[in-house]
DNA sequence: ACCTGAACACCGTTCAAGT
DNA sequence: ACCTGAACACCGTTCAAGT
């Protein structure tokens, strides 16, 4: 049976969850799909292109349907969580490729009580903010598993909240 | 003459200005420095203990003699985008060897008002957004530069200004 | 249409051997 | 002490040739 580019890219998130970002190869994904490397490029143009799928995956369905940017953070955070190193992989691909992510670019409609362009600043905010915060929290997770880092203190939620609760604030009045 | 650390530091510093991060490979540093690849390992134990040492240089002297958390946070801003995909390298370090960074890891002591914890989640905020908002600015400039991005607005400074103010207002008491 | 085999142009890192 | 030469174990991507 021939392969198709879904099955690439579900083969690619297998080798994310087992190996990683860092050991996700072109190589290593032909290899679990018992195929050799070229056959990949038949089914997907580039390991870039199959990574904005992933990031498309890792973000489907969130936010949901709410109109609270805290809780659309919320969400987005948790979907993250559910991938390895999925804060990573959604960063590269924001990078390189913003417009690949529906999910992000529709943030700035939550922000109704700012203008269009205060509510872009904002949503971009909250994406960078959120981005960095859980690759930390997946990096800081993976040396404490390596044992090259001590566990620190389990506030995630708490600081989570304590960065969205400054981004979702409405602006006070310059003095 | 025998080849120094600083050298090598600074051979590098050279490429990634001339070729960016993604061109930044030990083989270029090497021949840049008219050597064997081989030869750098007896300076500089990896590739990521020689971007630590670069990230640091980044940094070097900021944030100056301030107490201001959104001046710091500017001079940090300023400081990354000195260096061609700055906040790209920075965040690289920051992930894997965040003790390397002296600079980041001072930000809490800025947030006099707040108790302990919250100033290490509000600097952690900051962190995560300066990052964030200069590395998206550097890379669009870049894809910019190489057409495969329109020129959006020049409203830069202005975005910056927002996400920091919203990251360094005092908390208002929660309703 | 779909895949193999094999190559091209790279990587980071190690290490015996030279000076 | 410092570097070369050469290798090891990888990469992403391309493409003629096979089926």
């Amino acid at each position: 049976m021939a392969l198709s580019r879904e099955q690439v890219v579900a083969g690619a998130y297998a080798v994310l969850q087992e190996q990683g970002l860092s050991g996700l190869s072109m190589r290593r994904v032909a290899q679990g799909l018992g195929v050799q490397p070229g056959a990949l490029y038949y089914h997907v143009p580039s390991k870039q292109e199959m990574l904005a799928e992933i990031a498309a995956r890792i973000l489907d369905g969130v936010p949901g349907p709410t109109t609270d940017p805290r809780q659309a953070a919320r969400e987005l955070r948790a979907a993250l969580l559910r991938a390895r190193d999925g804060a990573e992989v959604v960063s590269f691909v924001h990078a390189f490729r913003p417009d690949a992510l529906p999910a992000l670019q529709q943030l700035p409609t939550l922000f109704a009580g700012l203008r269009p362009r205060e509510a872009g600043w904002a949503a971009r905010a909250v994406v960078h903010y959120v981005l960095g915060f859980v690759a930390e929290e997946q990096n800081r997770a993976e040396l404490v598993r390596l044992e090259i880092l001590a566990a620190g203190p389990a506030d995630a939620d708490e600081a989570f909240e304590f960065g969205i609760a400054a981004l979702t604030r409405r602006p006070t009045r310059p003095a």
